[in-house]
DNA sequence: CTGAAAGCGCTTACAG
DNA sequence: CTGAAAGCGCTTACAG
């Protein structure tokens, strides 16, 4: 049975015009030792002209290796695309995937039954590991790739179980070193407008805004910490009563951009003034923050390095090696902007 | 040579289960004629005991058949993820996809030694197309697929070959209705403050703009395009001067939302009310048009539908099929928020 | 250092 | 309707 007519050239093909044997070819390809100089230079050189390339099905038929890994998120493509920092977080594992040779595919867990088509995937090594960016609590993925024994990295998730790898950056501290920031510009009334403590990184958010409360002693008038999706409406609805209060809170530190966004709508429909009657700051660092008026203050987290440091420590499990460092924390950067009390300073890093 | 410990069942040991050969197990499972009631009752009875599932490489090899599309970008894919409409016909593409059980593969274009790899790369049937959403004049990559027999379908660009697939939508109507609204507003200097001329969509909205003023006749007084890159610091840096000069423009149209805000940063600095003394709009519907002030006024693409049609045009042409409408033209949506003069009406689509 | 051969797990003419 | 066999294009012990 011949399949397209395009008289692609095979290993057989490279290997008569060699005058060696498949098996040589497949050895000279593939780097391995036990291979004559002179011979291998002539089969590199024949590849070369000939533009030969080993068919990849074949080659994983036999390897078992695709050279080819998924990155998983629990809905649909088109949301996981709206969402502030997972096209950040592909776009640097896709970089860091083609420059290790590795295919990238994009997976979606929109319906249960697609976890079970992803474990199969793994199991049939159509797919050599899986990261996911998505990452929470109690999420029953996590286990099953784990007893089947693929190789997968988190994202912004400290994984209870301490054999899965993950990578995540400092949501707490920055919270903490925000939420200092704020009391340094003479705000006493603290808000934490958090998004949905089913995010992993909201958790991190509120434990460190209750840690520099804490810390602060009696320096905090009133703190208080409210949850919404990240959404700007929701954010309006549930920051206009916080702020139409008596006792409004002059600073509010929102879990997000968009939270923020919805946050100085509030602000502005109430005639507020920020940052100078109600201080705000956002999280993520999204486009959006430059165009806010005022520009928003917020925190920078370090997507690229993420990204690179989960794709490298994901192929280090593909290839069974056990890395020594399995869990990296990575540092977020607070970005000032107009959005808060002027002249602050952001701590130096030590304060990690 | 035995790899995985796992244990998988193959074909064979469902085949001996079932008491049939391996042949009769595959023709079942692929739902060919041929095959007893009984003995397929039987065999799909064993496939679903077990969750058998054929290895997809050892199929590949035979059928020469991945299931697997890929979408290119001229870009590193953390740039791509930053475009204003790439994440959003991404998740398009990837939805349809889901649906029609294709994988989908991000690939990118940095080097242009990555372009052979990706017409090898269907060559060698790791993929079975490719659809291209950042298609623009001139690109060789599209020649290339084409003569390589490729099932392709292009976005965003109507390509100069009639043979190639492509949808797109109706930038240049939306750009002339936008223009005519301006003038309804009683808007006489008209500027285009436009994106790059490289990208297929400008040209388009450049067409519109203009075929609109010249519809216009004596009723302008002014017209002028200005072409700048998707930057909202050019952006700004454009629209001052323009809009510090004596005949200052009282309408500005942008190609993009985040030309858009840079040009409402210029009038802001220049203490121009928007839109009493100068209108502006943008393009695309991004998140940040709802949170700019004022809010912007802009154009909303088909984006899920152009993913949609590409996508199920892509699946047409890997059957084999010859679809009969292999160019679509879908229709955009004007947004009228705050940035343009009150009281506008959009007109009917029948202006299509 | 190199070749011949078996094998990876499917699919599909070809017989019957 | 079903089976036996060849083939897809590689890789890799096993000999030599």
């Amino acid at each position: 049975m011949t399949i397209g007519g395009t008289g692609r050239p095979t290993i057989r093909d490279i290997a008569a015009m060699a005058g060696v044997s498949a098996g040589t070819v497949s050895r000279a390809m593939n780097g391995q030792k036990g291979v004559g100089a002179q011979t291998r230079a002539r089969i590199e050189q024949i590849i070369a002209e000939q533009g030969f390339q080993a068919d990849s099905s074949a080659r994983q038929l036999s390897t078992g290796r695709s050279r080819c890994i998924a990155v998983v998120f629990p809905l649909h493509a088109s949301e996981v695309v709206m969402h502030p920092v997972y096209p950040a977080l592909l776009g640097a594992l896709g970089d860091a995937a083609e420059e290790a040779g590795y295919d990238i595919m994009l997976q979606t867990l929109s319906s249960p039954e697609r976890a079970d088509r992803l474990v199969e995937r793994v199991r049939h090594r159509r797919l050599d590991g899986v990261v996911l960016p998505a990452a929470g609590p109690r999420d029953p993925l996590q286990r099953r790739l784990h007893q089947a024994g693929v190789p997968t990295v988190l994202i912004g998730h400290r994984a209870s179980s301490p054999e899965l790898a993950w990578v995540d950056c400092t949501h707490d501290l920055a919270a903490r070193d925000l939420t200092r920031l704020m009391l340094d510009g003479g705000r006493r009334r603290l808000v934490l407008l958090n998004g949905p403590k089913r995010v992993s990184a909201c958790r991190l958010r509120s434990a460190g805004f209750w840690a520099a409360v804490r810390e602060a002693g009696d320096l905090v008038q009133s703190a208080e910490e409210v949850e919404v999706e990240f959404d700007a409406e929701a954010a309006n609805a549930a920051a206009k009563p916080l702020l139409a209060g008596g006792q409004r809170p002059t600073a509010m530190l929102c879990g997000a951009d968009i939270i923020a966004a919805g946050c100085l709508e509030a602000a502005r429909s109430l005639d507020l003034s920020v940052p100078d009657e109600v201080a705000v700051s956002g999280f993520d660092d999204q486009s959006l923050a430059t165009h806010t008026m005022p520009a928003l203050t917020t925190v920078r987290m370090p997507l690229r390095d993420i990204g690179e440091h989960a794709a490298r420590l994901l192929f280090a499990l593909i290839d069974g090696e056990s890395p020594r460092r399995r869990h990296v924390i990575l540092p977020t950067e607070i970005v000032l902007r107009e959005s808060t009390p002027p002249g602050l300073t952001v701590p130096e890093p030590a304060s990690t």
